[in-house]
DNA sequence: GTACTTGGTAAGAAAAACCATACCAACGAA
DNA sequence: TTCGTTGGTATGGTTTTTCTTACCAAGTAC
């Protein structure tokens, strides 16, 4: 992907790899699984750093609030993306980490950071 | 990817691919590039077909306003990845397509439809 | 018994995204 | 002269997302 493809050979690639077998664009729905403010951000704090307790989440999210993080968290948790584990504990302790299905954005996220040091200044 | 890493594997390649020199992450903007209900299957669209002419989209894209089409096209056009060629016809004829920096996003949906393919059912 | 801790909820306001509808300019055809 | 064509713009309304603020439960330390 380093020479620029002329347009016959990126229509090519396009034909084998963007459409499934039933002709529905298997990207869109991730892209929407990934979407709203806080959820790219919040996975990549678990690639960092995992698990992570809610107060730090919200630490290195600031200026996140509470709604914000539960809602996304709930989501991610509900997309399989993250694991959420609550101890008995007084204060409550509650950790969040990636999933393997979480885990296995790894090589989306490293196109999309192979394209933006190529593109983002 | 196939086999599943450790954490500790999993560490090291996001420590050295995630992370730019100075620790922010690419990721991000680009996501928020591609947010929007529309712009996703503009560029899918024009994967498949290019250049494309405005009424042509927008019968493609199906039931997208007038309104919401131009936004994210010059939203696009603005990010660089859509390039716009106006012709001076009556009735006016203009044509949108993919620059090269649109069509670098290819091993970026390649990336996801890996994951879409092994995770979506 | 009072204050402090953590991991949340609830309710409503503000902001952003999205949609519906109407309109326009300029030329060619009838 | 009137209609149809294309690629839009303008305006206002609805819906979705995000933010603000206040509150809670249940222990522990003082």
């Amino acid at each position: 992907m380093n020479n620029p493809m002329t347009y016959e050979e990126f229509q090519e690639k396009v034909g084998s790899i963007i459409l499934t077998e039933n002709g529905n664009c298997p990207v869109t729905p991730v892209i929407q699984m990934l979407q709203g403010k806080w959820k790219l951000q919040i996975i990549y704090e678990l690639c960092i750093q995992s698990p992570m307790r809610f107060g730090q989440l919200r630490k290195m999210l600031e200026p996140i609030t509470n709604t914000m993080l539960t809602n996304a968290l709930k989501e991610l948790e509900a997309d399989g993306l993250v694991y959420r584990e609550q101890y008995n504990e007084i204060p409550p302790r509650v950790e969040y980490s990636l999933t393997e299905k979480g885990r296995d954005l790894l090589p989306v996220f490293y196109a999309v950071s192979q394209w933006g040091m190529k593109y983002i200044p």
